[in-house]
This record gives C-alpha cells, structure tokens and sequence, in this order.
DNA sequence: CATTGTTTTAAACGATCGTTTAAAACGAGA
DNA sequence: TCTCGTTTTAAACGATCGTTTAAAACAATG
C-alpha cells in the first residue's frame, strides 16, 4: 500500500465518521480501523488529531472555493449587473457539481453536515484555519450578494444569508432523521431531490421578500 | 446543601455546558466541579450520564410542551380557523415567556442550541426519549399547521417547518460565531433582538410564499 | 441521645482516549 | 545486493473518561 493510499484512505474514512458522530465522539482507532491502517499513521502522515480534521476540511473546501472563485468571475464577466438569482445559482451549481473529494455518493449531505458543524463544534483551532484559508472566497462572494441587493444593508444582507445557510446545514445534516420523521408523520418518503426542490423556493422566497 | 439543591446545581451546570460544548465534549467532571457538587453526586442522582442527559432535556421541554399545549388549546377555542400567523405566533410567545428553566439570561439561545443537538447529535438513547415522552404535542402542533394551510400537502408542511426550524436552531446555535463574523464583516453589532426582528420576517416570507 | 435512612465524600476501578516509541518491513538508488 | 530514507507495525505511555465502592457526614425520628 503506497502512502497516498494511506493518507486517502484515512481521509475517507474520517470525513465519513466525523459527518456523521462529530470530530469528539470520532477516535482515531475508529478511524484507521475502517481505513485498514495502523493507529500510528494518524499521527505519522498528519501530526495529531486535529490537523487531522484541519486535512479534511481543506481537501474539500479548497477546490470548492477555487471553483467558486472561479465560477463567480466568469458570471460576473459575462453579466455587470448580477442579480441575486444568479449568485445563488452559481453557488448552487458549484456546490451540485464541484463536490467530489472521496467520491462517495451523497456528498452534498457531507459537505452540509461538516459545515454545520465548522459552526457549532469548532473547537477554536478550526474556526482559527477556517478564517485564515477561506476567508478570502467568502468576502468575495458576500460583496457579490451586496452587490446584487444595493439597497439592502450589510447587516441585512449578513443575516439572511446566515438563515439561509442555516435551513440548508440543518436540512441536510439532520436529513435521515429529518426523512424518518417525515415517514412517521406523512406515511410517506422524501427523496433528497425532492427535498432540495422544496427547500431552494423556500429559501428564494426568504431572501428575496 | 439539600438534595434539591445538588440536583438542581447538576441541572442548570449540564445545560449549560451541554449547550456551549455538545454532549461528548462536557465530562462529568466539569458538570460537577461548575456546580460545586461531588464527582458521583450525577451518579447518585441521576444515575447516568445518559440519564442526566435526558433530564436536562425534560426540566425545559415538559414545561415548554404543557404550556404550549394550552396556549395552542386557548387559540383554537377562540379561534375556529387560525391562520399560520396564529399558530406561529403563538410557538413564539410560548418560545419567548415559557423557557426559563434555570432563571439564567439567554434562555433562548440555550434551548435552540440543545434542540440542534437533539436533531443532530442524538446518539439513540436521546432520539427515543424525546419520541416517547413529547410526540404528542408535535403532532398536535403539525395538525394545526396543516389545517391553517389546507392547500398544502402534508409532506409540503413539514419540510416548510423544519427549513424553518434549521435557520432558527442554527442561527441561535452559533449566535456568538455570527455575531463575531457579522462585526468583522460590518464593523457593526448586531443585538440578540435586532437578529430575532430580522429572523421573523425572514421566516414568514419563506413559510407564506 | 441513639438509631436509621439519606446524602456526600474521597478513592479507586477498568476502559478508552490521543500520542509516542522503537523495531520491523519496505523500496528506490548506487 | 547492499544501503538508507520512508512507511508500517505492535506495544506501551500517561491522561481522562464514566462508574462503583465503602466509609463519613448529615438529618430526621423514636
């Protein structure tokens, strides 16, 4: 087994468990037990457990937010006066497309669960590589959205977004549960796609008004 | 120190730290050292850690569920037909006068937080308890939900409530992050009311549409 | 005051955590 | 084939976890 084998593979593996118990109910045995790798190797390709999900974060958000970056000046070049359906389009189409770290399916439920818990569980030493790595993407998008609704102010703006990605993190990190109370309740399934049909008019309709 | 005391002590010190750092992440030594109490004092009382989890939730959610309940009752008697805008308003004064179970400031945010984590850090044990003991009220609750909107389908109801809930329990779940990045955006505060006024409407625009 | 049931206390239990160590296994270049 | 840097391995480290124990302290009752 080569090295970039290793490292994927305990890749893999801990994106998976921390989406799914945590970065604090996840141990590193559980970890390099499902990746097939010795204990050692966490500490040995990584430093510790905290670089750990540093890694995991920045394999996934990196080609995100260059993806972004690049997809929101390519629109903005070819139209000057971006309304806030195209801004969100492109973050959506982005976000559908360009999630692909470990090839898995069900990526977008991923990539939804470790940003919420970026907010809610960060540790300080993440919110800290968080802030000094995507910094950059986030303030460019943000002042596109300002932008797109001049006449709102930043506050404005700040927090309807912040809602916005809210219903989104929490929807699809609590979406098994979410799903099993919706059979409880209505006898019947909801498919992740149908789902996401309903949520993006909700969320339409929340920041436009 | 009476019994009433320690039991209470555990109670408003396991809230609260539950609430700030998650379940796996408070030990029972900090529970019990923030409250001045033996170590085995949780044990003894309680008798587990999943015990006191599940007490903690039902010290704010039994209240809440009764009081919600009879308010929900009051409005239908003397309302035959409420509309949505009743329905909610009557979850937010409920939300805003019925949560004060350790009498500490900032209640609110407290009880959205443990509700995220309810959703998305039930490990089972917490998932089941909270079905057997308040599905009645949630359901009584839906019902009024679906016979304010009788266009819309069951399935249309649910999702719409909980997008919903997601941006009300993320935006107070990670209200000191939001604020810190809000100031570093805007150069400006923004105070727990000033982001409630703004979360209301935002909510009634996507659940009215 | 003595007794009895309840609560608190200090100490220890075994289990599991993240991390470290040192030797073994491996692989490419001379 | 031998060498040397890299990677993997098994074992152990100290720390911390939830829980248990048994004795001490307490409070109420006779």
């Amino acid at each position: 087994m080569s090295q970039a084998d290793t490292v994927t593979r305990i890749l893999d593996s801990a994106e998976q468990l921390f989406a799914e118990k945590g970065f604090a109910e996840t141990s590193l045995r559980m970890i390099t037990t499902r990746a097939k790798v010795n204990l050692a190797a966490v500490n040995y390709h990584f430093g510790s457990k905290k670089d750990l999900i540093q890694a995991v974060f920045a394999r996934f958000l990196t080609p995100f937010c260059n993806k972004l970056d690049k997809e929101m000046a390519t629109m903005a070049a070819g139209n000057p006066n971006p309304k806030l359906d195209d801004v969100l389009g492109v973050l959506a189409k982005t976000m559908l497309t360009g999630v692909t770290s470990s090839g898995q399916s069900n990526k977008l439920s991923v990539f939804m669960r470790l940003l919420g818990l970026a907010y809610t569980q960060a540790q300080g030493h993440l919110r800290r590589f968080l802030r000094d790595h995507y910094n950059g993407t986030y303030a460019r998008f943000i002042t596109y959205l300002r932008d797109a609704h001049p006449e709102l102010s930043p506050k404005e703006i700040f927090w309807r977004i912040h809602f916005a990605i809210g219903a989104c993190v929490f929807t699809m990190s609590s979406i098994e549960v979410l799903r099993e109370m919706s059979i409880a309740d209505t006898r019947e399934d909801t498919g992740i796609d149908e789902v996401m049909n309903q949520l993006i008019p909700f969320l339409a309709a929340a920041l436009e008004r």
